[in-house]
DNA sequence: CCGATTGCTGTAAACGTTTCCGGGGAGTCT
DNA sequence: AGACTCCCCGGAAACGTTTACAGCAATCGG
């Protein structure tokens, strides 16, 4: 009582002012105290006991304001509820964990005035870095990420020349290795229920997919593609559109999320999978293994790619005047249920079809966990990776 | 040539020194032209040009030391792989967005000491107000809670005097429903799977789950309750382990992954789903309208409660000086294909146990979209919010 | 033609931290 | 005992913004 108000912030919350004062030292000691470095054992008990008593907790921006840097890193991805996004984000996480920092996570929705506007609001500061993995890609957005005040690094493709740190997949590939493996189990009617062609994956796996037709010598029937966008209903609907009109043996899809939308569609439409139409999604994630049956899927190495780009981020952080780098995670195909069983009159092994290869360097599995039986927890832990020593089978074209 | 070295920060970069000095003005100037207000053509012109050619971009984290706000809320949840927190997510993000806000999630992975730092890092300025959806909650991290610098809103169940705003439902009543729909259409051997028990919703599921078979009369098989955590595998793992010991003729699982899991481990036993045992998830996810057949549901309004969280929180931060208030929202259930088929031989209409009810006042819906057939975007849009208008039917006990 | 209003400008003080630096006291070595 | 080291302390200057305030010129009204 009695007693000179005490200094404090603007909303009445305690500063280290307050404390000081109230501890009777200078803030100079009050912040070493609470910083745990120096301060002398009756220092450190006053400012201890002054900072207890009136509920002290440090304003983290001013610190960083002064520390120039915030201990945060921001991840930004379309769409959160796609399983490949969590993957990635998985590996991110236990990377960022492991240097002290925290993450964060923004979806975008695929709206790119949003992710600019991220960029210029994280990117300034709030973070101390950031990884994103953008579907659409402008001029606009390209500038603001090269010259954003903070790390960057982008999972996806990007135009060759751009001077931003960069971890990709060549899913081009991924394509390849699907339609080699339909291909070799006998199927030729092929159908492609692919995402918006005005996305960058879209439009690279729309254009992986008609180069490996034709390298099989496969014409296309511009019947049995269909476009959505990558979501679960987007793909159901496709695939719905698609069987109205043809009549494929088997459907490539641009990610799980179409694939498991096609299931239904094909289900419901009275198709056997795989024994009518086979069915491969990309991405390979959880919900490929949690379907009945469980799908074939190219991994493009999510979990993988988020690992990289995490080092890659923090290597930069830690010294900004590296030169931008460039790595890439190659594709492979894993091999469930969903396109395991070959027709039922395939052609005979010494098929032409199945000889000519896509040049791919990259694994096929065949994922040991079947549909049935007691399998060893097939889905524990973030998405097992593919065997990383790719056998260099069959690239011979 | 020959210019005198402009100011600039720390890192090199320009500030608005770097700006008002190459424009001829003093900063003051400078900052109110780049924010919009107030300067002569002249000065503006000059301080545009100086802005563009140096490359400056404000530091958003001095901005927000003094504006004493930064445009950011955060979401804090355990498990973003779980679909259910998606749905939260986005229903928080519209409200977000809407007040020109950005939302940042933050997966926790259910370590609490990762919660708790959480809250004593980002909460502390980093951003205008946190929503925070624990499932385990001890004294230390309710205290950090409650005297968070900035606004916080707990989505879940929370010491009933606690003074945090505070949105819930009602899991045991949930609980409720489903146990009374599968006793209605003459299930008897009702298992439970559960996640921890030591979590706020392991808990009450449990105590609900139990309640609720007493009330029907049902002595409970403990060999018919398993738990495991709330993840896929878990809850595979727990289905197979609970099927090697006891035969159920229903299966209620504690969110939408484990009956994912359920289904798979029914499924490989080769057990028909729901003509032998009738499965019921919960969270009502897209995930149960994923699953073929697609599963029946207890819905705990996820999207509502983030919609009425962050509204909550919105308020709260234009007036922090509000009481602390809490919301409800009713949970109701969800009939899908794999619980829809009663079983061969039930009991007649006039069963002494379909009469009792719980009491509960809430939904009891049959979802439109079957299996089969073209159903119109099953899963369009986040999570179609379930009827609103509650029928009271069967609520005479 | 003079006083009042208007509009722009620059100086300086915030915002809440951390940290550099110089002063001073206590201890140790010669 | 004097010089040296070591440690602790407080004052003050950062960090990069926004903004209250006051000075000043120009315009306007009478």
């Amino acid at each position: 009582m009695g007693r000179k108000r005490l200094p404090e912030s603007a909303d009445g919350r305690p500063t280290v002012h307050t404390v000081a004062a109230r501890a009777g030292v200078s803030i100079a000691s009050a912040s070493r105290v609470l910083n745990g470095v120096g301060g002398s054992p009756e220092t450190i008990r006053k400012v201890r006991a002054a900072a207890a008593e009136v509920g002290y907790v440090p304003n983290a921006i001013a610190r960083s304001l002064q520390s120039q840097r915030t201990g945060l890193v921001a991840l930004a991805v379309e769409d959160i509820g796609n399983p490949v996004y969590v993957a990635m984000m998985r590996a991110i996480e236990a990377v960022v964990a492991d240097s002290g920092r925290q993450l964060l996570v923004h979806a975008t929705g695929g709206r790119i005035d949003n992710e600019t506007a991220l960029l210029r609001r994280l990117a300034n500061r709030y973070v101390d870095g950031m990884i994103i993995s953008p579907i659409r890609v402008t001029d606009d957005h390209l500038a603001a990420l090269v010259d954003s005040p903070v790390p960057v690094v982008v999972v996806g493709q990007l135009g060759a020349d751009a001077p931003v740190d960069n971890v990709r997949t060549d899913s081009r590939q991924g394509v390849a290795l699907a339609v080699e493996h339909l291909v070799a189990t006998g199927r030729r009617r092929i159908g492609f229920v692919n995402g918006p062609l005005d996305t960058v994956p879209g439009a690279v796996r729309d254009a992986g997919f008609r180069a490996a037709l034709a390298r099989h010598g496969i014409d296309l029937d511009e019947d049995l593609v269909e476009v959505g966008d990558f979501q679960y209903a987007a793909g159901r609907a496709a695939t719905e559109r698609l069987l109205a009109r043809a009549r494929p043996d088997a459907l490539l899809c641009a990610n799980d999320l179409i694939a498991v939308g096609a299931l239904h569609a094909l289900l419901a439409a009275g198709r056997r999978v795989p024994e009518d139409v086979a069915l491969v999604g990309m991405d390979d994630t959880e919900l490929a293994r949690m379907m009945f049956p469980q799908l074939s899927s190219v991994s493009l190495g999510s979990a993988e790619r988020g690992r990289r780009a995490a080092e890659l981020l923090l290597q930069r952080i830690a010294d900004p005047a590296l030169p931008p780098r460039r790595e890439q995670v190659p594709p492979s195909l894993v091999v469930r249920a969903s396109s395991g069983a070959p027709l039922p009159s395939p052609r005979p092994a010494g098929d032409p079809f199945s000889g000519p290869s896509t040049g791919a360097a990259s694994a096929v599995t065949t994922d040991p966990a079947p549909a049935a039986g007691p399998p060893a927890d097939p889905a524990s832990g973030p998405v097992g990776t593919p065997p990383s020593h790719p056998s260099s089978e069959g690239a011979s074209s």
